[in-house]
DNA sequence: TAGGTATTGCAAAATACTTGCAGGAAGTAT
DNA sequence: ATACTTCCTGCAAGTATTTTGCAATACCTA
């Protein structure tokens, strides 16, 4: 039968908070734990916040979420499939922008050929000021 | 007069504690809180963890150093001067590598250029695999 | 050298994440 | 359907890291 919930093939049990967990991360695009916690608790405000820890940290090693370091606070994870983009971290007012990966491919490839890095595209976050704050920080001047 | 000493020019008070964790900084290259402060207790124990903090954070504040968040446990400081390369940073060792600012230049260009993101080229860290664990990678296939 | 103030050390607090454990739920076999 | 095994959850306590309040001290200026 080819129709196992996407739990069971990887082998993990099938449990409303683990489910809520893997939804919450799928719909905020990017999130803390404590973001992802804050989300499914707005539906079931019981789940401890030790579990949604566990649970990411399950999915990731089933390879379901991901997590990169984007910003001060701790990790940020994001749902598996959704590697279409790069992370633009605004150091002012902490937003992360998108650009497609395409828009790093150039650099990547020297990466690679000249220092023999591979690059994980996956963990891709680029620091520096979004539009927005940019023009802020030119008007101060 | 032009001799004054670099902290006092950034209208800093010179205590032994700032210039030491100055000085752990350069010499470091790369270094967590923690790091800088075992570097300066080597030859001045009696340093508290907590001075090296504000230090850091002051010395960051008058320029003389930066951060970025290379890996998981925290911030990781290095001295002003030296923003002559990326950070390549490995996530099987945990190794720091770099390469030159002008790799990333055109990359940097694309994003101003396409989505008004002002690329803060000091804060540049890309995950990756360096080229030894990437051959041990391979490898292992 | 005296005085104002930045800086330090210490201890406690805040933050972020982890872990031990006992009870309960999920899946498996009967 | 029932019992059984094991995984998962909630709770509470623990750890690691960074911040903060405060009194004492050291730095710099005049």
């Amino acid at each position: 039968m080819a129709s196992k919930h996407e739990l069971h093939q990887k082998g993990l049990r099938l449990t409303p908070q683990r489910e809520l967990v893997l939804a919450a991360v799928r719909s905020l695009g990017h999130a803390t734990p404590e973001e992802v916690a804050e989300k499914v608790r707005s539906t079931h405000p019981g789940i401890n916040l030790s579990t949604v820890y566990r649970n990411l940290e399950t999915l990731e090693n089933v390879g379901l979420v991901l997590h990169t370091h984007l910003g001060h606070g701790g990790a940020t994870y994001h749902a598996a499939e959704e590697l279409t983009h790069l992370h633009l971290v605004c150091s002012d007012c902490g937003e992360i922008g998108d650009a497609p990966i395409e828009a790093a491919a150039n650099f990547v490839n020297t990466l690679s050929d000249d220092y023999g890095f591979k690059t994980d595209v996956t963990h891709f976050a680029i620091y520096g000021l979004c539009a927005k704050c940019a023009a802020i920080a030119d008007k101060k001047k």
